[in-house]
DNA sequence: TTTAGTGCAAACACTTTGCAAGATA
DNA sequence: TATCTTGCAAAGTGTTTGCACTAAA
């Protein structure tokens, strides 16, 4: 077992605290959300999301799931990403890291940053600075 | 000027050719969409295909706009990526490249394979083989 | 009591599908 | 002729919006 290390698993108040930190009110729904999404690192597409809140016993309307994910990605509680398939996927580890994806079944697992390192870069075009920087290492069946 | 040695603009004959050499029947509509993705390295999304050829005077149904990206997406004519937006876009640079993206427009430029170096990469989970990489670098205006 | 949050249903944007008509080998 | 291709319209997805209702500061 590893998981200890890597998935930290928050309390509701621990949770409400992070909410709060972040300027977010802990309403009822968006704690239902944070126990799916944030509780632990996480990469949730909204409809599984709202799956899982589902499952949980609690009915949240799929607008408020919308509003809930893009306010916590605005607030920096999740990041968004782009991967595949046409849907948004949040992830709740926001730290810099990168990706392996699954190639068949579009699963995706966290890369920890020191695990990539460059020995060159492109010149960003001038008048440009790199932003950030995004790696997905697909992967296949051996 | 450096266009010349990275945009090489094909004749009708050689777009042609190049789809036989894919096993793809060129019809009137598939060239029109060939002229407009194919004759130079490009970064489309479906409907930017389609005004495109419109543009060009012609009308082809988004129907097969989308059959034939598919088809040349399925004979590796061109390759479908995602990034940001939740479009699909079409990249008629088929050679290993990675890609800049504007952060603030979207826009994509293609990252030479050579300019990317990797000093360290992760080892992929037991069973599992790299089967490709992706590297967006977002860039902001300096 | 004033502002912020929620939920429903309808609207939206992009993509896919079913099927009849047309083009091609 | 037999097969492949096209185009329209309709249906599907995933996401966003308008607006009345509710909850919270």
């Amino acid at each position: 077992m590893e998981a200890a290390a890597t998935a930290p698993v928050l309390s509701d108040s621990e949770l409400a605290a992070r909410l709060q930190q972040h300027g977010v009110r802990a309403t009822a729904q968006r704690m239902r959300v944070a126990r799916i999404l944030l509780a632990t690192p996480q990469h949730l597409f909204a409809d599984q999301v709202a799956a899982a809140v589902r499952r949980s016993g609690a009915h949240v309307s799929k607008a408020t799931i919308y509003n809930t994910l893009h306010l916590f990605v605005e607030r920096g509680l999740v990041r968004q990403l782009a991967v595949g398939s046409l849907q948004a996927c949040f992830d709740s580890n926001t730290g810099a890291h990168y990706h392996f994806q699954e190639e068949a079944t579009g699963r995706l697992l966290d890369v920890p940053l020191p695990d990539v390192e460059f020995a060159r870069l492109p010149e960003p075009p001038p008048g440009m600075e790199v932003a950030g920087i995004e790696l997905v290492i697909r992967l296949r069946r051996k």
